[in-house]
DNA sequence: AATCTCACG
DNA sequence: ACGTACGTGAGATTA
């Protein structure tokens, strides 16, 4: 037999602080869990245990450890973070099928001697531990495995002596004498594990010692030393031994590791967003299948060739499988059957879409985009009820970190049948009937219907269309600007060279730290857990006296712009000159859409040099880029939901928001005020709607603490709507657990209720910001529907070809252009009826630079 | 794979 | 007394 025993406490220490702080979206800890999970299955696979036990400390002290206890009550409690973790973890372990040892009274360590104890014959024993205590448990049946920063060192007593050059139970010895701070035992002043070494292996025990204290050989001062201590000699080596005698149960048939229970434990893990691990717990395990097995009945698969075969229904389910945006494979679930149709006929494409041109049949599809694009690129059209699993989830908890069927399925405990399959696509498309039923039924609970079938659905279209698309842009003249960058950066990287006295690495922030604030001893103002920071905020302050610093900044900013920008979008250019981003829809907690590989939302703007970038985006030859973006949106949002009465009639009289603000919260007239006060007045306002604190504020404009806040202060007596809103929102959010847009989109904030100031802080902020954020999100979203099918309606070519947050981008031959400024705008600022009335602003240019005016 | 920095709204 | 603004994606370095 071989036993697995585990020090829980000790373990779940080193993977909490060995793993930085991990958090699922909606921010509970799970960095603990998660490392424990991950020792505990490497174990499991390199000693191959049959039997596992994970022992925990239990507080409440007996009389018997009534000493131990009250020694051990000097260390530090548990902090928060871990605290929360450990249940769950009890019960994720349990779930799996593993014993949990816990004893009243009894440290972890006495399980573990006591387990190991009872090793006898042919069974071998293995205790993992972070703690050196249990060496002394090490026998011929017993090995420890000692997990250290450097990695598990395997204890027997062979290596044991080596390092010691004692038996096992000599460890107690030792302890006895030099005793042990970490865990409070007190040993013999002035005898560390120098003399403790020498002592033991000498005499070999402190009995012996004692006995013949007399006599031994050794120097009078030592001697005298243990004469004064002999009872904290006794009391340390009583401290010191774990316990072999702990009441627990030894029948080990009870330690072998059982199915658990596997429908609990892919829901705890699925809940804690570890998916990799249900992957690996599948691998690694024999009697665990991580299949979602809900309901009793199985599901019939038939690989057909033809459509045809399909026996229709009201109600279609499907599963693409994509390859580079083509279908290789659909399968078609009508709620009875499954069919898997493999795209190898020239038919294919014609079948399936007639299906989808079919108004009487409700189909619903995992990313509706992504068959969208497959439409746009075979020219079909996708008629009649469409349903998307994947938007949906999104709308019901936007901060998953997916949207599949299967485990959207397990969220909302939707009975799947069993599919007889290992392929992983059709088990997903197994899932989709009875999932969609909760799906529907939380859809129109929420009153969410408006948002997907209105919203969403109808905009992943317009998503599609501008992935199809792409945006084109100037390959070479990027190249020739990446070369003139390069020059450069050359020069400014001699420079730094030079000031510095010595060549390194200017794009290490540790080589730069130690350069800047150790070499050159320049005073450093912030560090970062691995050194000195040297970000921006940083060196600013910095650049006027010295010019390396102002160099160093020059040299990032240039070589941001050739390698992210430059080289990075270089590498995306297809064939054809065009850049195709991928828009996601349901990456963001807000409702934003998001754009990657590469993201063409994060172009530079800010500054010239940056600016310039912008010349290489363009409009082919007999056409132009339309510009168009909302003029404080999001501010006009905030006035609207808060129902700010001065802040609606500023906007609605069409003035400077920003100037207003200033001219009020400074208390003179609006031709007084200067452009360093409007510019503050715009910090508050940013910062109000990001949930704002004086302290960040006064960073952020470089007042003092006070002056920022008596600006905050001034604004909310201004604006006391706003104050109102600011005050209630997050009381709401805590009630109803959730905050959410005009629209209904919703985000769930666990955050409120935690015990954690800075997590609670953290969500309140977000009370606050959230339903702003997302109402422009889905604002915008609107515009962009309405924007496209007007297009589309009035036969204009024009192609609707980037987003960003508020922001269109359209590509439109030289003809149109005045029509779509004018339709592009009037839809933004028509897109939906607030208290404030929205503004867009169009422009337009041969390249983004020209189109975004100004 | 994690960390730091920085580009955008 | 806390630790310090919301939402993203990407490249370079380091472990």
């Amino acid at each position: 037999m071989r036993f697995l025993v585990i020090d829980g406490n000790s373990i779940v220490n080193r993977a909490f602080y060995g793993i930085k702080l991990l958090t699922t979206k909606d921010g509970r800890y799970t960095n603990a869990i998660q490392g424990f999970m991950n020792i505990l299955l490497s174990l499991k696979n390199e000693y191959n245990p049959d039997r596992v036990a994970v022992a925990f400390d239990m507080k409440a002290p007996t009389f018997r450890h009534k000493m131990y206890s009250e020694y051990k009550a000097g260390r530090k409690g548990m902090p928060e973070e871990l605290h929360q973790q450990m249940p769950v973890l009890k019960s994720l372990l349990t779930a799996l099928g593993y014993k949990i040892v816990e004893c009243e009274g009894w440290e972890a360590d006495d399980i573990l001697g006591t387990i190991s104890h009872a090793c006898t014959g042919d069974d071998k024993c293995f205790i993992a531990t972070g703690d050196r205590d249990s060496l002394q448990l090490i026998s011929d049946n017993s090995t420890v495995l000692l997990a250290t920063s450097k990695g598990t060192v395997v204890f027997d007593k062979s290596k044991l002596f080596d390092e010691y050059g004692v038996e096992p139970y000599q460890m107690i010895e030792l302890k006895a004498l030099q005793g042990d701070s970490s865990d409070n035992i007190p040993g013999i002043p002035g005898v560390g594990p120098k003399t403790a070494g020498d002592l033991i292996k000498k005499f070999g025990t402190v009995q012996y010692i004692y006995d013949n204290i007399d006599t031994i050989d050794v120097k009078e001062k030592l001697r005298e030393k243990l004469i004064a201590n002999k009872d904290l000699a006794f009391l340390s080596k009583d401290l010191g031994t774990i316990r072999l005698d702990a009441p627990i149960c030894l029948d080990f048939d009870q330690y072998k590791i059982d199915g658990g229970d596997e429908r609990e434990a892919l829901k705890i893990l699925s809940s804690l967003e570890m998916f990799k691990l249900i992957e690996k717990i599948r691998l690694n395990t024999d009697n665990f299948v991580a299949e979602i097995q809900e309901s009793d009945e199985t599901i019939e698969i038939a690989e057909i060739d033809s459509f045809s075969e399909v026996e229709k229904a009201k109600n279609l389910y499907f599963i693409f499988d994509y390859d580079d945006g083509e279908i290789v494979r659909a399968i078609i679930n009508n709620g009875k059957k499954i069919f898997v149709v493999k795209n190898e006929s020239f038919v294919f494409a014609s079948e399936l879409s007639s299906i989808f041109l079919d108004e009487s049949i409700e189909k619903t599809v995992y990313n509706v985009k992504l068959l969208y694009e497959w439409a746009f690129r075979h020219g079909f059209e996708l008629k009649g009820k469409i349903n998307d699993t994947m938007l949906a989830g999104y709308l019901l908890n936007p901060t998953s970190s997916d949207y599949l069927p299967s485990r959207l399925a397990l969220e909302y405990s939707a009975p799947v049948p069993k599919a007889e399959s290992e392929d992983a696509l059709i088990k997903e498309a197994a899932a989709m009937p009875p999932l969609w039923e909760k799906i529907l039924y939380n859809i129109e609970e929420n009153q969410q219907a408006e948002l997907l079938w209105n919203i969403e659905i109808p905009f992943a279209k317009v998503l599609a269309s501008m992935e199809v698309k792409g945006f084109l842009v100037d390959r070479q003249g990027i190249i020739d600007y990446g070369e003139e960058l390069q020059q450069k950066i050359n020069a400014l990287r001699d420079e730094i060279y030079e000031l510095a006295g010595e060549e390194f690495n200017i794009n290490s922030p540790k080589q730069l730290g130690e350069i800047l604030f150790v070499k050159l001893k320049l005073p450093a103002k912030k560090k970062t857990k691995s050194g000195y920071s040297t970000s921006a905020d940083v060196l600013d302050d910095l650049a006027d006296s010295y010019p390396i610093v102002a160099s160093v900044l020059e040299y990032r900013t240039l070589a941001k712009l050739k390698s992210t920008y430059c080289e990075g979008l270089v590498k995306e250019i297809a064939p054809d000159g065009r850049i195709r981003s991928t828009l996601n829809q349901t990456e963001t907690r807000t409702g934003r859409i998001s754009s990657a590989e590469p993201n063409l939302q994060n172009i530079p703007v800010r500054t010239t040099v940056g600016k310039e970038m912008r010349k290489f985006f363009t409009a082919p030859e007999g056409s132009k880029l339309v510009d168009s973006d909302y003029s404080q949106i999001e501010l006009r949002v905030l006035a609207h939901i808060a129902d700010d009465k001065a802040m609606i009639d500023a906007f609605n009289n069409n003035a400077d928001i920003h100037t207003i603000t200033a001219a009020q919260v400074f208390n003179m007239p609006v031709e007084f005020v200067t452009p360093a006060m409007r510019s503050k007045a715009k910090a508050v306002n940013f910062g109000i709607v990001y949930g704002i604190g004086a302290f960040s504020l006064a960073k952020d404009i470089k007042v003092t603490r006070k002056e920022a806040d008596s600006y905050i202060k001034g604004y909310l007596s201004l604006y006391s709507g706003i104050d109102e809103y600011m005050k209630s929102v997050a009381e709401k959010a805590k009630q109803d657990g959730y905050v959410s847009t005009i629209f209904g989109r919703r985000r769930y904030l666990p955050e409120l209720n935690s015990t954690n100031f800075n997590m609670r802080s953290f969500g309140e902020r977000v009370a606050r910001n959230m339903p702003i954020q997302g109402t422009a999100a889905d604002i915008i979203k609107i515009a962009m529907i309405k924007v496209y099918e007007r297009l589309k309606a009035e036969k204009l070519k024009a192609e609707i070809i980037m987003q960003v947050h508020d922001e269109i981008i359209v590509e439109a031959p030289d003809n149109e252009v005045e029509l779509v400024q004018k339709i592009v705008c009037e839809e933004m600022e028509n897109a939906c009826q607030m208290k404030v009335r929205l503004v867009a602003d169009a422009h337009s240019g041969q390249n983004w630079y020209e189109a975004k005016g100004e």
